[in-house]
DNA sequence: GCTTGCGCTGTTAGCGGTAACATAGCTCGT
DNA sequence: ACGAGCTATGTTACCGCTAACAGCGCAAGC
């Protein structure tokens, strides 16, 4: 792809400017930097060679008005730095990537009200369909969703009621199957580490879904230990050093994610534990970091991949929308007693 | 922040129907909105009660297109997934915060031809400013930048010209420190792991000092391993395996970023090798995750958070344009010898 | 009383494109 | 030879909002 090697303007270039230097009307370069409807070969040279020469990049918020079309999708995202939704934003690019639409990332820290005010912010730009992670979100932010009259994809999460369309596992059922394993594995003094994040519903429901099998088995968990900020691969280790130094007879650690599950088990190997022996470990979510540890720690895989693609062809008109829940697949790793 | 509760509508609402819904002209609507001009309290209180019970959201093309104005900032970077680039975005976000300024990321995957082609894209929205990683483009990338007339911050690096600012840190000089660390802590002979990626041009400038510091001091690289793709944990590890099978007397390891880096060390200290005392490691950007490593593994902080926090500012007008050179500070962790 | 000035509101004319329709010049079949 | 049916281009009327300016009512100044 080569473009144009242009001199320095005063007045922003518009589809005038092209048109007087090619001699032809502005419809006629509209037509031909769009490719749509019929323009002759000899033409589109001479339009082509001016816009290269001058420089000039098509205005697309007037294009947008005039068309009413807008090629943008809007992400809403919790974070960045959490290396799970880069995963989802692949996937969601790779589809968009055929279909002329472009994703716009916007993100929340996991604030309810910033979510809000990002949403406003995007839907301003009247985007062609929106994805968006979770299914909680504030009054108001529900009533746009509804009025926007796009589509609206919500990720991650199938737990609860969707605007429009869902994508995701359901964390409720995740947590299940961990503990069912767990239990089938023999470990029976269960402690649980996670992050303090009120607003992390999908990581609440992971652990309800958790607690809820081990009642049905008679257990509960023996101990709980949560933190917030900071480096997760750290804090894993002093949360299990912490954990076990209060309740030294626990047989088995469930992390909310895998990275904090990832620095419990660089812990425990340090101290010499016998993982998966005397002590069994889990996480949640299957991320390619762990494939460099040492020892492989046992997860269940969110999808995130797949999520992204799947929300995207939804968006894209591929696919019908609707409610539509993929199978983590729970991941033993060697820190799981084979029962 | 309350926004509106609305029924659902058939045609997209407009001014219009905010200016019908309140009994005022659509421009005093407008005034409100913006908070803008004189406006009755009274008025004022009518109008926002219409357009919140209407879920009136403006529409910003149309806005952008008569103001000529857009509050948008291009933040255009190689990838997601690398840990370094959410680090930048935040702190171009916290900047950008407070100004009405909003950040728009565009990803190139390390490809030039994706770069120019999402600089169209981007420019074509008429933002306010544009951050981009680097200072290498394509003739047209830079052809474009040159004809915007907006700010252009090009970030990471100073080692070059720039089309307009930059913020960053010297490559060469960050290669050659470490180079000279390494020699004055008492290694001699000296490999090299690095990724395969002919478009990273920043690995490669430090490679070129590092290599140019050894020189200096009558050394050469004894050996070198390239990777590309795949977990970056676990490829450290097994780029570590293969260099030290191939050269079993190597006393040190530079590695062009740290996630490898941190693979290498967990595959030596696995291994039982004598770090630092028979062989040293080091790595390069000061990543969170070595935070929670066994041993901290030495590096060199790239000074991330600062440089998106100054190119903010750079484009919202708070600071002088211009190139800005960071230092980044050598942290010679637990990794090598102390002389 | 008549200006002056201020506070508030309305009117007009675009911003830079594109949809939809109109039109001019051809080629063809009959 | 002539209208039908192309293809290639131009014309007109917006898209939804805001800058710039105009206008009105009213308090204060002289």
């Amino acid at each position: 792809m080569t473009r144009p090697i242009a001199p320095a303007h005063r007045r922003p270039l518009t589809l005038r400017d092209v048109s007087e230097a090619s001699g032809v009307s502005e419809m006629t370069v509209s037509r031909v930097l769009r490719n749509r409807g019929d323009v002759s070969d000899a033409t589109r040279e001479r339009v082509l060679e001016a816009a290269r020469t001058l420089g000039y990049v098509p205005n697309k918020i007037a294009g947008a008005l005039a068309s009413q079309r807008v090629n943008l999708v809007a992400v809403i995202i919790p974070s960045l730095s959490n290396m799970v939704f880069p995963e989802v934003m692949t996937g969601v690019s790779e589809v968009l990537d055929g279909t002329g639409l472009q994703p716009v990332v916007g993100v929340t820290n996991y604030s309810p009200e910033r979510e809000e005010a990002v949403l406003y912010e995007m839907l301003s730009w009247r985007p062609s369909g929106v994805i968006l992670a979770g299914l909680e979100h504030t009054a108001a932010a529900q009533a746009m969703l509804k009025n926007a009259d796009i589509p609206i994809v919500e990720i991650m999460d199938v737990d609860g009621m969707a605007v429009d369309s869902a994508v995701g596992i359901s964390h409720r059922r995740a947590g299940r199957q961990m503990a069912e394993a767990i239990i089938a594995a023999g470990y029976r003094r269960i402690g649980f580490l996670g992050t303090m994040m009120p607003h992390d519903h999908r990581a609440r429901k992971r652990l309800e879904g958790f607690e809820e099998a081990l009642h049905k088995a008679g257990l509960s968990l023996a101990d709980r230990e949560f933190y917030s900020g900071g480096s997760a691969l750290l804090k894993g280790r002093e949360m299990t050093a912490a954990i076990l130094k209060r309740s030294p007879d626990l047989d088995f650690l469930y992390y909310s994610n895998d990275m904090i599950g990832a620095g419990g088990l660089l812990y425990c190997l340090h101290e010499g534990i016998d993982v998966p022996g005397k002590l069994g470990l889990a996480g949640f979510n299957g991320v390619e970091l762990l494939d460099g540890l040492p020892r492989r720690l046992a997860t269940m895989d969110a999808c995130r991949l797949q999520i992204g693609r799947i929300a995207a062809e939804i968006i894209a008109g591929k696919r019908q929308g609707e409610v539509i829940e993929l199978s983590p697949k729970l991941e033993p790793g060697d820190t799981i007693r084979q029962p």
